[in-house]
DNA sequence: CCCACTTGTTCCACGTAGTGGAACTGCGTA
DNA sequence: TACGCAGTTCCACTACGTGGAACAAGTGGG
């Protein structure tokens, strides 16, 4: 392309510039993946568009791919649910962790006598990925799989405590702090304080402000470079576990946080 | 582009035709995560090309984006293994299920007493995502997310004998008939013989075929289609289980393989 | 000590594969 | 009947991925 600086005024400006953070290919199909293996029934075509952030028309093709290769599979009235293939995945990656993370978990369990959970953070949420009966003849109900905000949360708590605090800031701008129970931090103050606080005792607790009755207390587990990559929590019912018992059992719960840190 | 007929030759011919069955972005993205998530530790880089089918470079590129997308986790001398993303969407995919894929398998394992298998069908093989271990005091080698060849297990003869004939034949011819123990069917003749017992009778049966000692009575589960997307089966140690006895189980292994087909 | 071999990493010219807006269809509803 | 919404198809444009080749860094053998 030699010397010519007369032409090509680049016509199309910004380009209608692709909304925001679109990503190429590969990333579009997994965020797909994600939201069509999201909790709740076979998805419509619109609302894994609308979740994965990519155009209807883009979701239709790839999700088509998706599901003659197997990752996804067509459920009847244009459904999408997920394919043997993906669950195949599924099975490799929890088979090849026989060991660690569930003899940690026990272990907590055990010297807690309380439910026990592990949580992995993404995006605007923390997903469960394992849950440990607690001795208690009741259940709690939460699940393996289920989202939940991060600032209602012991261990959304925690994680938010060790993120940057220009995310936290620009996370709370977006998505605000929307009351679940009357005890809810909804006031960025409020939410910044704690997580001062959790930063300096090394754990976080949620009084209430997730769910009725539930008091929980949560460590966040840091990936190799110091960023959180989930958390642990203890769950216990307030009319068994006085306020200050919870406490009790920061030790056991960090402990566990640092030995799962090296497995996540 | 105004009438220009001279120019333009398009030089490159056939342009070194994408080996064979290359596929697009997304798709060698996909399977370049099922090469990580593969048994056996983090993997190299290599390792990974060569089990995706993927040039050492595009790997190398695919890798870097999995890994900043959190997918993919790299690990120290450039290994590569299962990213907390990957393990949340695991987590999500056997969440959705709770009940129904368990409590049949849970009642094939009751009524027979044995261990029970369930296997998806992939590729040349078939991969272990459910094992249910049976009341008695050992425990069978197989594990979860494990893989196994097709031609000599009970679900993956099941499998074959659903498949068309023509792919049978195309399989056999690729990747041969290894044998892995005395017993394993070696010869075409003698897979095929089987294979059209296995129809007959609804059943594949794996005769230390597999494992020495090992006796299974296998049952494909088929998908909407028709195709088999996998199979459930009954294992048996030979010296507490004879063989007639073995051929009981099958209504209930039947009974089980019809239960599991719509929610695969 | 050097050479041959392997593995991880970077580079780049090329053109295909993916893109997403717009238009079309079909259904249910106000 | 007119409207809105979901799923599906179409298409021109170009950004994105492609993969061979060259480079860097180890590793082991003769």
């Amino acid at each position: 392309m030699p010397t010519n600086g007369e032409e090509d005024p680049v016509p199309g400006g910004v380009r209608a510039g692709r909304s925001s953070a679109a990503g190429s290919a590969a990333e579009k199909s997994l965020r797909v993946l994600e939201a069509v293996a999201a909790p709740g029934g076979p998805h419509r075509l619109t609302d894994v568009a609308a979740a994965a952030a990519v155009p209807k028309s883009s979701a239709f093709r790839i999700l088509a791919s998706l599901v003659d290769q197997g990752f996804v599979r067509q459920e009847p009235e244009s459904r999408y649910g997920v394919g043997p293939r993906l669950r195949a995945l599924s099975a490799l990656v929890d088979g090849g962790q026989p060991a660690g993370i569930g003899r940690i978990l026990g272990d907590l369990q055990r010297s807690t006598g309380q439910t026990v959970h592990l949580a992995l953070h993404s995006g605007e949420t923390i997903t469960y990925i394992r849950k440990l009966e607690g001795g208690q003849p009741f259940r709690t109900a939460s699940r393996v799989g289920l989202r939940m905000p991060l600032h209602t949360t012991a261990i959304g708590k925690a994680v938010l405590a060790h993120l940057p605090t220009g995310e936290v800031a620009e996370r709370v701008a977006t998505t605000g702090l929307p009351r679940r129970t009357p005890n809810t931090l909804t006031t960025p103050q409020a939410l910044y304080a704690q997580l001062e606080a959790v930063r300096s005792r090394g754990y976080a607790l949620d009084d209430e402000e997730n769910e009725p009755t539930i008091r929980c207390i949560g460590a966040a587990v840091l990936g190799p470079s110091g960023r959180p990559v989930g958390g642990v929590s203890v769950t216990t019912v307030t009319f068994l576990v006085p306020r200050e018992e919870i406490e009790s059992y920061a030790p056991a719960l960090r402990a566990a946080a640092e030995a799962l840190a090296p497995l996540l």
